[in-house]
DNA sequence: AGAATATAGGTAGCTTGCTACATTTTTAAC
DNA sequence: GTTAAAAATGTAGCAAGCTACCTATATTCT
């Protein structure tokens, strides 16, 4: 019996996952918590729990609980937002600050790590077939309609 | 900003696993208990939790909820070993064995799917990647030594 | 045989994912 | 200007994964 696709992709993701929770253990992150504070790293604007939603395809509550975790641990602190009353605004804290230089390292690390020993052709090609098995599997839930461009202002 | 792999895994991974629940619900199963039924299908011996843990690399607790659920739900039932009593064995009980044929069919057309499209030669380097990657990153973890292959008797 | 070790499984408690339903506030429609 | 619809979030409750620690039974070693 053939090693199924299925099996090997939760395989590999659980082990990658793994990989970079390891690498951030000392800073007191999970691999889910340490991808968010990447996101947060490279935004100007404190984004709304909402972009996290759009960013990674998780569903609300979901965010709201890595948020919730994130902020007892003091690394964000949610705020409302001045303007619209439906809305939070997540800032980091300076603890949260400290770790955001680790965190890219940390992550580009793994995804080179995941291709080592591929040459560039194999990677392209690799990245290429998750694409195209996504596209095959019914790709993006998308479970909300679009959020709109933040053209506003 | 590339897409990551972690990304693409974690969506490609997401997306089969839903496939698979979707396809099953009308039996009841989700996608993790649909694959130990299917596993259950092509053994003679009713085996025990032990040998499920090795067979998806998961860890005892895990596969414990797991049989929980499904003897709940009365597709199995889970009766002491004869001659070993630390051990348990997981016997089929009809309603399980109804579905089991379902349940083939149901993975096999899934993982078709995941790579219609795809070139017998690109379905080998799809796996050939997953199976490089997997290793890189650490590979199976094996939390527990090597379970005894069954000579006994 | 008796002691030490290995093995199978149980339980508690956590994170991360989900759906379904409820609430509040904006925005759109008439 | 109301009213209806859309949007952002909250909460409850569940599945599936984990680690850590515990118990009970077999096996092995001396």
């Amino acid at each position: 019996m053939a090693v199924s696709y299925g099996h090997l992709l939760r395989i590999l993701h659980w082990c990658t996952d793994q990989s970079v929770t390891h690498a951030l253990e000392t800073m007191e992150l999970t691999s889910s918590q340490g991808h968010i504070m990447g996101f947060l790293a490279h935004r100007k604007e404190p984004p709304c729990p909402r972009d996290i939603e759009e960013e990674f395809q998780l569903s609300h509550p979901t965010v709201s609980g890595l948020l919730t975790r994130l902020e007892k641990k003091d690394f964000i602190e949610i705020l409302p937002d001045a303007h619209d009353r439906r809305c939070k605004r997540i800032h980091v804290r300076p603890k949260g600050r400290e770790c955001m230089e680790n965190m890219h390292q940390v992550i580009q690390t793994n995804e080179k790590r995941l291709v080592a020993g591929f040459t560039e052709e194999e990677q392209a090609q690799f990245a290429d077939f998750l694409k195209r098995a996504i596209a095959n599997m019914g790709g993006n839930p998308c479970r909300r309609p679009n959020h709109k461009e933040e053209n506003k202002k």
